[in-house]
DNA sequence: TCGATAAGAAACGCAACGTATCTATGAGAG
DNA sequence: CTCTCATAGATACGTTGCGTTTCTTATCGA
């Protein structure tokens, strides 16, 4: 009587479907997180998950789609906008926990795969957009409407430019630094260059908070 | 076993030193124009260059770095910061040209090549850097100082942040973009952001800064 | 019970990198 | 004028990793 051979080495019953997938998406974080970006290979991610490559490539296309699936799923979704009635608190906020939301994986792992992301036009637009659902820029609009809203800033600054000026910055920060950026470094964007252009008194260009970073009211979540 | 090679078949004289590695780079440079970045190989560049691979690796460590010596080569020097007696014109003149640096490769090389850059931390300091001698920072750093001495601005605005504002946000719309910021959204960020920031009198936003600039002789542009 | 569907395994072809090995050449030392 | 030596040039190699192909076999559901 036949051995059944390859069936009977791993014991393990064959997975389908959801079960299957989200076996995959979990061996793709793990890579990441073991390996980066960079040295993320089908082969080691099938391996890891315990199946094979064509079982990757009937779900997705290519390296980058499936580790946007991967980010996508693991990766928490960042808060409702705060709401704390004061606009650079909401922004200080907003942006920590956009920034924080693959803190869980290596730095480089997350460098390397934006900087991925920027060769195709279509995979850009995903990274704009923030990987969610939700864009964050409608997210920054939506709190600085209620800045408006409360009499903080005049509405006639808040061009489209000016709006999604702190996610621009931020950006590059990330991608020219390599690193993310610290609270001080949010706060210097608020503080020396978003608050000041919306017209928020206390800013360097009026009183003295030039000198030092302000104090540092960034919560910790 | 080898055959020996029939001595003299290409015909073409051996080149060395200098003459070579001008070839290199310019086979280089016309490897950019027709594939663009992501499609150049060592390969076609030996090939165009009517060399061999072994010949580039004296060279040159890596593609990226051969490419960086081409661009380096080829691509004319951005002129002298101009001095025009008007901040705004200065910043534009300045920031034109650094654009239209690469102009006469396709946008999709430039871009590709960038990116490509973002990957090692090295790399991205010689991006920062403006793969020339001088920094364009500190080319924006003395147009700025010098518009400080003719009294258009105030010199406490000046924070590192702020010089470097103008490099940042047009260095993220083309990575964003993929395609070379036009004039217009050159002026769009000098207009609602830089000038406004710096406290210069005519943008959207200055009409009633908090604690405006010293008040301002200058003559409307 | 049986057939359709998809998992799983193994190998392939391909492209490109970077290296190794060898021969041929030409510039310069003497 | 000749010999030497650095190096150009040719070619092939090993490697990695992608994405594909082929085929077998397990599992679901009708």
């Amino acid at each position: 009587m036949r051995e059944p051979v390859a069936s009977g080495r791993t014991g393990a019953p064959r997975r389908r479907g959801d079960e299957l997938e989200r076996a995959i998406l979990d061996a793709v974080w793990a890579e990441l997180a073991e390996h980066g970006y960079d040295r993320l290979t089908m082969d080691g991610v099938a391996a890891r998950a315990r199946t094979s490559k064509p079982v990757l490539y009937r779900r997705w296309p290519n390296r980058v789609e499936l580790v946007i699936a991967a980010l996508g799923r693991n990766a928490p979704d960042y808060r409702e906008p705060p709401d704390t009635g004061d606009l650079r608190t909401d922004l200080a906020v907003f942006l920590g926990s956009l920034l924080r939301r693959f803190d869980d994986l290596p730095v480089d792992a997350v460098h390397g795969f934006l900087v991925d992301l920027m060769r195709d036009p279509q995979l850009r637009a995903v990274f704009r957009n923030g990987l969610a659902a939700e864009g964050p820029v409608d997210t920054l609009s939506a709190i600085m409407r209620r800045a408006v809203e409360r009499g903080e800033i005049d509405p006639a600054r808040l061009t489209p430019r000016v709006v999604s000026l702190p996610l621009d910055l931020l950006r590059d920060a990330f991608l020219m630094g390599g690193v993310v950026p610290s609270d001080r470094v949010v706060a210097e964007v608020l503080d020396e260059i978003v608050l000041p252009l919306l017209g928020v008194p206390g800013g360097p260009a009026s009183s003295g908070r030039t000198g030092g970073p302000p104090p540092s009211d960034t919560p910790t979540p």
